[in-house]
DNA sequence: GGGTTAGTTAGCTGTCAAGTTATATAATGT
DNA sequence: ACATTATATAACTTGACAGCTAACTAACCC
């Protein structure tokens, strides 16, 4: 999964399911096996196994192997692409506050100055 | 629209689509018409307001009205909302790691004081 | 009022995603 | 070899969503 586009769509979709908000959650304390991560849904595992796909496809989350289980794991940096991306549009909406700003600064100065 | 989980829903489900994306950051830079809006795109005005409204749900744009115009205009709090949720749990997984650079720290004392 | 510009609503189609049950794989324990 | 535990895959149903075209509303201008 390259780090494009496709992967923003990718990561913000899984994002916006709230089971697996939930699950990004519980991994967020430390690493899982998928009944751990089911335990807590009233749903099948066949169900959040699909989830656990859904978020390891975009890189949220990867898997090792341990015998039976599959403990998953987040990968942070997929978080901080997003967070990159609203980060970024914050910072280019807060320079237009700042421009202005400026602009009232300079129509005051010209108040002052002029006339 | 509450702040609930369901906004959260509604919030990363429009920032999946890369049309939508694009819209935010354009309105980033400020307020524009929906004509203004849907010209960059290979799409149907009808496409458009579709994003649109999907866009207002989760409340990350408003509209106001200005003669036949309905400009648009991009709410920063609904950003925010996500960008929280993001953060959020990177704290979490932050911690973490404290946790475990402390406990770390701690095997080494106890080899350097002990035995 | 008639035409033009700006935008929305309705109805359709194709695709994709979420959930289910039933079945399969894979490693463990006896 | 056999039963158990942990998880994945397959096949299916249902519901949401992206895109289209066609038709409508609303404000403006002459």
């Amino acid at each position: 999964m390259p780090l494009t586009e496709e992967r923003l769509n990718a990561t913000f979709t899984a994002l916006a399911d709230p089971t697996r908000r939930a699950i990004v959650g519980r991994l967020a304390r430390g690493d899982a096996t998928v009944n751990e991560l089911a335990a807590p849904f009233a749903m099948t595992l066949p169900g959040i196994s699909k989830h656990l796909k859904v978020l390891e496809r975009c890189g949220l989350i990867s898997r090792s192997r341990h015998a039976q289980f599959r403990p998953c794991h987040l990968e942070r940096a997929a978080l901080d692409a997003a967070l990159e991306w609203i980060e970024e549009h914050r910072r280019v909406w807060d320079k237009r506050f700042d421009k202005l700003d400026a602009h009232l600064r300079d129509i005051q100065t010209d108040q002052r100055g002029g006339r």
